[in-house]
DNA sequence: TGTACATCAGTGAACGCGCGTTCACTGATGTAC
DNA sequence: TGTACATCAGTGAACGCGCGTTCACTGATGTAC
């Protein structure tokens, strides 16, 4: 093992990786230190020279996750705007694979009802992770009937995070899939959406 | 203590109804069996005399509550239909007091991403209490570009419980406020809404 | 009517277990001289 | 160059605690005769 500060702001961001992964996965109160630290590679002993508690854990794990989908989704797209943009970035958000990919995919479906009922360092920065949606995006959505573009992203993401919550959690293959495509459309109603369901996962949020 | 099988059924009920509560309010992970059982004024150990586990008990939580929102959003709007019956439930549902409200609100913005982690049961019963929205709902509400009532009724479920859950989680009161409006309006674009938040609760979701 | 017994919802203590957290220690690395 | 010491990330055992579940028991109620 190296020896000096690199090596530790390296663990440091290993644990907080596997955090990231894990909270997602099992939930924040599913998802034990020892389970995380084991994901980094390490005992659970270790954690308290890097984090305070488990539950600073979960705030910077929010806030520092590598590679937020506010930047993810839009990736690849850099020619588009309007409503062919919010349409494309909604596909890839409201996606099969994003849906059976727990742990890679979004804070938001994974962890929302969880932080509501934590303290105000964690809600604070579930509050930034939002809010990155919005500084990301609503430079290149349209607005709608009464909605600035701000205003539409943060309804399309509660409308997208609640729709892979749901598609998540329903026990039918096929109604799951509904509940995709039904809110692919009505995120985007300016658009007819093409009448087949995405195949494949070429663009998708997660590989 | 009263004699018999009617004080058999009104002691499950009891239970049912304090783990519908309990559930919501620390979610199925931080609700133990010991504070659900006291809530109904019980000790934990007469829980297996009704249950067979904690996640028997969650499933039935699910398909037996009182009161489904799918039918106490549409109570007193017995004339309407179409956009404006949709807009008035929607108001409902995404109004402040349900936000605030989450040990007496929707099973969907409190468990869902829960529900998901556990077995088919759980995940069956869950899958029956969004189907009800559809059953009572759709009859009533106005289909969309691409999207028949069901479909909408989905989605618009699936908008609704995010909304909720966003608001929830968000530590600054203003933006939770922005979310409720924003989801209402993305909700029923056929009608532009009144510009001012609703105020008071009369005919909102929770009293 | 009165007595003995059967039933059974609910109690409360105990169980094994995994949790978040603490802490004495290890051992690899760097520094002083 | 070599030796002694300092540093400190990470280990692994232990802690107190609360969990889900079990079980012998209580005591109020109903039934037999």
């Amino acid at each position: 093992m190296r020896y000096g500060p690199e090596q530790r702001k390296t663990t440091r961001r290993r644990i907080l990786a596997a955090a990231a992964r894990k909270f997602r996965e099992g939930g924040f109160a599913g998802a034990g230190v020892d389970a995380v630290m084991a994901e980094a590679g390490l005992t659970a002993g270790g954690f308290y020279a890097h984090f305070e508690s488990k539950e600073a854990l979960l705030a910077e794990a929010l806030a520092a996750g590598p590679g937020h989908p506010g930047e993810r989704l839009a990736a690849g797209l850099d020619g588009t705007a309007g409503a062919p943009f919010l349409r494309e970035v909604v596909r890839r958000y409201l996606s099969r694979s994003h849906r059976d990919d727990v742990a890679g995919g979004c804070a938001l479906p994974a962890l929302a009802a969880e932080v509501a009922r934590q303290g105000p360092e964690a809600r604070a920065a579930f509050e930034g992770y939002l809010r990155r949606f919005v500084e990301r995006l609503a430079p290149r959505v349209p607005g709608g009937p009464g909605l600035p573009p701000a205003e539409r992203v943060l309804a399309t993401a509660a409308l997208a995070a609640g729709g892979i919550m749901l598609a998540r959690a329903v026990a039918d293959p096929g109604l799951s899939d509904r509940i995709l495509r039904a809110c692919r459309r009505l995120a985007v109603p300016e658009l007819a959406e093409e009448a087949g369901q995405p195949r494949g996962s070429a663009g998708e949020m997660t590989p």
